[in-house]
DNA sequence: GTGAAAGCGCTAACAG
DNA sequence: CTGTTAGCGCTTTCAC
């Protein structure tokens, strides 16, 4: 059994495809069909549940009603959430949405998003890799909508949604300031994008402003690639290097985890040893003892505001660039 | 500047476009097309950076070379992990993924299945809820490639990768047992799916065996749609209920958190006054104090036996019922 | 108000 | 060994 077509649908109404095409795509107005028709039409597609098929509607239309969301790892929490209400907004906006994870690999990053372009989706929201520049550069050229998340290249024209991470790692590092921490480390992991760099500004420029120096920081940068071992390694080479260290900061939550499995597993004891902030929440940072004090990302309004201004994009206003910097937030535990 | 098509190569390089076709389609053996005018068309293809439009492909082949993956919820740890893993291995094998969340609500979950139909993905892989039985029922009929994941129904018949929830709960009941808890409760969340009866099934089982009686089981079964302040209401009326119970089993890890939070808010001690162990684990389990015992899926496993089976089902057998039931594995941790 | 027909880009049966 | 041609199912221009 065949599935049923738009021809069938015109044979048994006993009118042509043009009739049936106009019906089913709302344009009866513009080509004047008749109302009686149109109820026939109408009443026959309901009889054989009568279904278009996308497939041949894109290649006419060369729209495909997905878009391509890349992300650096669908598997982490933060991202996951996004993606999760990324996905709600669109099938309710009628897109259908095709996910995948860079792990920020340059190469599958570029792959990914030469397989976005050949599945020819209608618009991507991408968290760029930092050599995906060039590729993200050529998607602009061919008037892709696109926005990027997370980061974004200051020197490329794109429209974008992020957190200010320069404000989150500022304010978490005045309000350890406050508290009375006089030695805090910032802990982070090598990254020339420019969400990692914000935030170790933020950090340098907090210090600098209270302690008039540039000198007075602590800076741990773990690189990309290591494992934990070598992270544990490099943190207490770091830690016996500057005994003055009274608090340590984490760029991310997953260098937080890591953070807390060191303390763990060297019997430290928190606040007591080390103040211990992160920055990005986690769901059970608020369970463990103490809990852990976290600069979050307002996550849910992150992703509406990046599927919406994709949308945009794909509706009305497709060279428009649309920039949007959201504020992160404190939230204050027993850690510190 | 138009995208260059099949037919500008056929002219560019002075052949047909079934040569090129053939050629792209690395079916020159077949049609035995010389090997001096496979290289001429390769490098035209080169030259002009050309690709083939997949849309148009799709229609005329009826494939599309996605597949659909519907769980209950992407941002929940568990299935994101799967859903990552799932997505990697697809995509090697040149298949892109649509990913949707059910939140188990049963329209949803039959809008969903809809819309992957309506996509033409080439095969499914779905967590069912309840209510969509007769939609499964209906893919199936339609020789659609699927696979059930997480749970499925023992009345029809479909292949499955689920993990054995009977023998987690019995051998994790059992090892409570042996500890010497003689009143162990089971909390759960109110659902007739097969993967939640057997974790209760086997809790009762291993019961049943060590005391000789139907009845030496309390098991509190929190409604689906409960807040949690509701669930912290009934959990207090239950533990006073019962004042005999010496130890909390929870049969999923979002409810284990809730547990969590309800021991830490009313300030109980684990494992002094309850013995405290869940189903499923959690990335900060482990660091929690005291750091939980679980059973835990093996999730990387799960997700390569599921996308796997879809695959194979795709390939080669698309009658055939393969049905896979994992092995779940204790943890022991601190907090019994 | 409605229909005929072209064509989106590709594959595959058939012809030579 | 290679080419011609008929669609896949739909949208849209143009004609009546």
């Amino acid at each position: 059994m065949k599935r049923i077509s738009l021809k069938d649908i015109a044979k048994e109404a006993g009118v042509s495809v043009t009739t049936v095409s106009l019906v089913i795509n709302d344009k009866t107005e513009k080509g004047r069909i008749s109302k009686a028709v149109v109820d026939r039409v109408n009443e026959v597609i309901k009889l054989n549940n009568y279904q278009p098929n996308t497939i041949a509607r894109s290649l006419r239309t060369g729209k495909t009603g997905t878009i391509g969301l890349i992300v650096e790892d669908v598997s982490n929490h933060f991202f996951a959430s996004i993606s999760k209400t990324i996905e709600l907004v669109a099938y309710k906006n009628g897109y259908k949405v095709i996910t995948a994870s860079t792990d920020n690999d340059d190469k599958r990053s570029l792959e990914l998003i030469e397989m976005m372009k050949l599945q020819q989706v209608d618009g991507l929201i991408v968290t760029p890799t930092v050599g995906s520049k060039f590729a993200i550069q050529d998607l602009l050229n061919q008037k892709k909508p696109l926005v990027l998340f997370d980061r974004f290249f200051p020197d490329v024209e794109t429209s974008y949604v992020v957190l200010d991470n320069f404000k989150g790692s500022l304010d978490m590092t005045n309000y350890l300031l406050k508290k009375g921490y006089k030695h805090i480390a910032f802990i982070t992991i090598q990254s020339s994008m420019n969400q990692m760099q914000n935030r170790l500004e933020g950090y340098k420029q907090a210090l600098k402003l209270h302690t008039k120096s540039d000198k007075n920081n602590y800076v741990l940068e773990f690189p990309y690639e290591s494992t934990k071992l070598e992270k544990f390694k490099l943190l207490s080479k770091f830690l016996k290097t500057y005994p003055k260290i009274d608090a340590l900061f984490f760029g991310t939550n997953y260098l937080g985890i890591i953070g807390i499995d060191y303390i763990t597993s060297k019997n430290l004891l928190v606040p007591k040893d080390y103040g211990f902030v992160s920055f990005d929440d986690h769901d059970l940072f608020k369970f463990l003892n103490p809990s852990i004090t976290v600069v979050a990302q307002p996550i849910e309004l992150l992703a509406n505001e990046a599927i919406n201004t994709l949308l945009t994009l794909m509706k009305s206003s497709p060279n428009e660039l649309i920039k949007k910097s959201l504020l992160p937030k404190i939230i204050a535990r027993t850690s510190e």
